[in-house]
DNA sequence: CGTGTAAGGAATTCTGACACG
DNA sequence: CGTGTAAGGAATTCTGACACG
């Protein structure tokens, strides 16, 4: 239901050009996913592959960094959006729930 | 002008991946751009990079050669779309340039 | 024509670790 | 803490070619 296909969110991009996509260094890259600032996907050999998505947030990481931010406040800021995000994709959950209960649509997996 | 940023068409996906995504072979792939059906990006030492538009191009060629029409007829389809494209194009470049004429824009690089 | 494959080589990526500050 | 680097190994990709049908 809430899954079309996402250019943008499909991981699909290997390191070295995300490398140059972001300007950061392998190294970096690998390093804030060790902070858990990023979650690449892995081939079956265990090849990070990358989206769009995470390329930006590779860059906006870049930009805190510059600034002096540590990859652990960066973190924390990313915790803090994540649980307004949920927060929001909650009363969606619940508005949808209603509708349904309201139109009986078929609420099996 | 013509300049927004497109994920689409982005040259960023490895043939491994893409042969992933597609279901043909690395060879397969290879031969389509021999044909003159495909025409990735190639990064410094060679390696060739494909865009989302590449890859949804190679599932439509992967369609037809399943219906046995032949690389050379799919690119002579493929010439044909680009100049009925080009005819529109060119339409869109004289609107412009009839504008530009009547507002004075600054014509130059 | 379209695709498979073995060949040889170069570039990519991976992990764990030591280094520095 | 954040990043560089050398180490050793495995997987990726490249080209040109022979094979088959």
């Amino acid at each position: 239901m809430t899954s079309e296909f996402s250019y943008k969110n499909s991981k699909v991009i290997t390191i070295g050009i995300v490398s140059e996509l972001t300007g950061l260094t392998i190294r970096q890259i690998r390093y804030y996913e060790e902070r858990k600032l990023i979650f690449p996907k892995r081939s079956e050999q265990g090849n990070r592959q990358y989206s769009f998505n995470d390329v930006e947030q590779l860059i906006n990481i870049a930009n805190k960094r510059e600034e002096g931010v540590q990859t652990f406040e960066i973190r924390q800021d990313m915790l803090k959006e994540k649980r307004k995000k949920s927060g929001s994709q909650l009363r969606d959950e619940l508005l949808r729930g209603q509708i349904n209960a309201q139109f009986g649509v078929n609420k099996d997996r």
